[in-house]
RNA sequence: GGCCCGUUCGUCUAGGGGUUAGGACACAUGGUUUUCAUCCAUGAAACAGGGGUUCGAUUCCCCUACGGGCUACCA
């Protein structure tokens, strides 16, 4: 009973990774490495309607960046493969638990198209009968190998007549398992119905496929949205009527995660309508050519956006909110996922980006500074200017508003210009830049206490000249120590560009 | 409509039969700063409603409301 834990991420491709779904791969990812176990992906590509070119390699692109990589699974491999769905198809690994279904008598093959139950559904509807059901009320009136007489059956199943394998729903039966995140949860039958299990194009539909992978895999968690909470009792009762339920995974079914106002599922439309990524990387839609945006691209670090995904949904009851993915291994259990849904908050991941930039060496910012910017310039230069841009930046590209630091400034901030340039400024700059001039060395400490000098001899105060100051060298009316900044940059550039504010104002 | 799940500051959440209901983001105010940002301090801000049970309920139970999910030969 003691069982390696085994959990699996499995997706369908049908487009680009959404966060959401990141998360759940986080989760599972998390449960697997905190009980050393194993992180699988596996493929579930049952409905080739929906296909999406390149979306499987997306997904693995993603938990690639992601940094939770399962140890095996499609594109990774493994002792329990294939890990795609149509490959295990191919391999003839379903058909045989349907049939074996059919002969104990829990399934039944229903010759019904799907145009003609359509039909039934839209008559019922108006009949004022918004649920009909193809259940052990109507399946006694349709064509299936339960109305239909064995001769009929066999008949058309011979003629290659298409056909569907469904399960055959219990009477009035209470459905009751454990969910690790809500509790006891019991569906009766007489609400469930017939669910294809098996369909006409020779496919097995997601029930079937993801039980027999599952028991095959030898999953012992399935850690799933809360979209799958009421398919459930459907799963459990599929692993009962195959002899599995022994070794029938624990259910864990997440909270979902919400869009920032209002109410509903978090969708693409959410983050194009209130300017956020909802995906990890960019992602170029093969048929429409548009490009949906991605955390990776928008300068947000792989580190903050699971760090902030962690926390939508679990918390680990302790004040402390920056963990590190191994740090999260360790804290996260189950019992302490929410079981209401997360709305996503963009302010708040900003902010975890922030804290991430911050605690990063001058030198990892300069050399991702290096990345964005033209020129050449030293490492050591760029972590300068990194020292001085990190406290007010969030992102990488926040540190580009130091856009003086790599070139003279081309314009000088109108606002500034008017407030602060008076007649008699351009005597006091020059002034100013003789006296740097001669300053011995040329240190932000040192400039500093020239400057206050100056001003005490002049009778002055820092508003008067410093944003002149500030002006002149980097074209802006705000930014980091002005002293600070002319050091960096260096005695000659300094005062080239003292001068040539000067002439230019 | 039916079924299932849920409901603590605007948001993420902690807590739990007796608490000044705690923290974080965002917001506001003040301080530091030439400026902006940072930082520090302070503030405003919540137990959906109604019934029980109880000496006492936000916490347990029931109902209602609201929200969400599901209701396909989609996952």
């Amino acid at each position: 009973m003691n069982r390696r834990v085994r959990v699996r991420f499995a997706p369908s491709p049908t487009g680009p990774l959404h966060m959401g779904g990141v998360r759940t791969a986080l989760y599972n990812y998390l449960f697997a490495k905190k009980h050393g176990g194993d992180f699988l992906l596996r493929i579930e590509d049952t409905d080739q309607t929906r296909f999406v070119e390149g979306a499987e390699n997306y997904i693995i692109e993603s938990l690639k960046w992601c940094g939770i990589m399962p140890n095996e699974g499609q594109g990774i491999g493994g002792d329990f493969g294939p890990y795609k769905q149509s490959e295990r198809k191919d391999a003839n690994m379903y058909t045989q638990y349907a049939m074996q279904l059919v002969e104990s008598g829990h399934a039944y093959y229903a010759f019904d198209t799907a145009e003609e139950l359509e039909e039934m559904r839209e008559l019922a509807k108006k009949a004022k009968m918004p649920n009909w059901q193809y259940n052990s009320i109507t399946r006694g009136s349709l064509k299936n190998s339960i109305s239909l007489s064995e001769d009929e059956v066999k008949a058309r199943l011979d003629v290659g007549d298409p056909f569907t394998i469904r399960i055959k729903m219990p009477r009035n039966e209470d459905v009751r398992f454990h969910d690790e995140i809500r509790g006891w949860v019991t569906v009766n039958t007489n609400n469930l119905d017939d669910k294809v299990l098996y369909k006409s194009d020779g496919m097995p539909t997601y029930h079937l496929a993801n039980i027999v992978d599952d028991h095959l895999m030898e999953i012992t968690h399935v850690i799933r949205g809360e979209e799958w909470l009421p398919s459930a009792p459907l799963h459990v009762l599929l692993y009962r009527y195959l002899g599995w339920e022994e070794t029938m995974p624990l259910f864990a079914h997440l909270p979902l995660l919400l869009k920032p106002d209002g109410n509903g599922k978090l969708s693409k439309r959410d983050g194009d309508r209130l300017g956020f990524p909802v995906f990890p990387l960019e992602w170029k839609d093969p048929s429409t050519g548009e490009i949906s945006s991605g955390y990776k691209q928008k300068g947000y670090f792989k580190e903050s956006f699971i760090n902030m995904l962690a926390f939508l949904g679990w918390n680990p009851g302790t004040p402390q909110e920056i963990f590190s993915l191994d740090e999260l291994v360790e804290a996260f259990t189950l019992e302490r996922v929410s079981k209401s849904g997360a709305k996503f908050d963009p302010d708040k991941t900003k902010w975890f980006n922030q804290q991430y930039l911050r605690s990063k060496s001058d030198l990892e910012l300069g050399s991702l500074l290096k990345e964005k910017i033209q020129g050449d310039f030293s490492l050591e230069y760029l972590a300068g200017v990194a020292n001085l841009m990190k406290e007010r930046a969030s992102f990488i590209d926040d540190m580009l508003e130091g856009d003086y630091f790599f070139g003279k400034p081309s314009e000088y901030d109108k606002d500034t210009v008017n407030k602060k340039w008076k007649p008699e400024t351009p005597a006091l700059i020059s002034e100013l830049k003789e006296r740097f001039a001669n300053v011995s060395e040329w240190k932000s400490e040192v400039l500093e206490s020239t400057f206050k000098t100056f001003l005490e001899e002049k009778g002055l105060g820092m508003g008067a000249i410093l944003p002149n100051f500030r002006l002149t060298v980097t074209g802006k009316g705000m930014g980091p120590s002005m002293f600070a900044i002319a050091e960096l940059l260096g005695k000659e550039e300094t005062l080239t560009r003292m001068q040539e504010g000067i002439d230019k104002i």
